[in-house]
DNA sequence: TCGATGTATCGACAGATGTCAATACGACGT
DNA sequence: ACGTCGTATTGACATCTGTCGATACATCGA
């Protein structure tokens, strides 16, 4: 079946109001910072870029531990913060967990930027 | 005179290589997450918007303090972090420092996440 | 020259963050 | 049912980060 949820209730990365062009509201400019928090860490940037960049532009956990350097735990964690984050999703298939990168996530951060 | 100095020596914002299309390396990720983590915090991203929406589109610290409500010491530190990371520039005019956003290192952190 | 004013820096501190080893959880094959 | 394997969670730790008050610095006006 292979269900890709969409991310939802966790305010799924910067949305629509952009930076420039009119003052934000504190409640703005913490949706649009939290996307952005995400994508701060080298190693979540280096993430994003080895799944999108996978077979099928989906990784497992097991293939990006080797290729970053950290232990399985913390990509884990990383992962979890991307997806919290709305800029990717999980997916579990038997006992792999397979993600993808969010483009839409990434082109609304980017209209963020871009007005 | 009020020459506006261009970013130069800190890397001036993630630049032309993409996130997405092919694996980022360990520097590459680094200088993208750098401009990243500079957009991470809610206040830094107030600041910018509010400097893009003031008169000329440049605004002195003591214009930014009271619409973020935090103490002078902290707006000029975050102030700071913004222009290492080439996001803004500073001008120092008379006694007072003008700072204005970088709308090109915006459009290059944009293009990273933009392919 | 002196006081006032706008900024930056310093020192301190609480809280967040990245990392790991150890362990728990779940799904699969036998 | 049991061991194996991939992943997530927990606990601990060092470091980074946001914030402030106090203070130093620089520029202007009198």
């Amino acid at each position: 079946m292979t269900i890709a949820l969409p991310p939802l209730s966790t305010d799924a990365a910067a949305c629509c109001t952009p930076v420039t062009g009119g003052v934000l509201t504190a409640e703005e400019a913490e949706r649009i910072a939290r996307t952005f928090k995400a994508l701060g860490d080298p190693t979540r940037v280096r993430l994003l870029s080895l799944i999108a960049a996978s077979e099928g532009s989906e990784a497992c956990i097991c293939d990006l531990t080797e290729p970053v350097g950290l232990s399985q735990p913390t990509v884990s964690h990383h992962m979890k913060q991307l997806v919290d984050a709305g800029l990717a999703v999980r997916e579990q298939r038997g006992r792999w967990a397979y993600y993808r990168v969010v483009d839409d996530a990434l082109d609304r951060a980017a209209q963020a930027l871009h007005p």
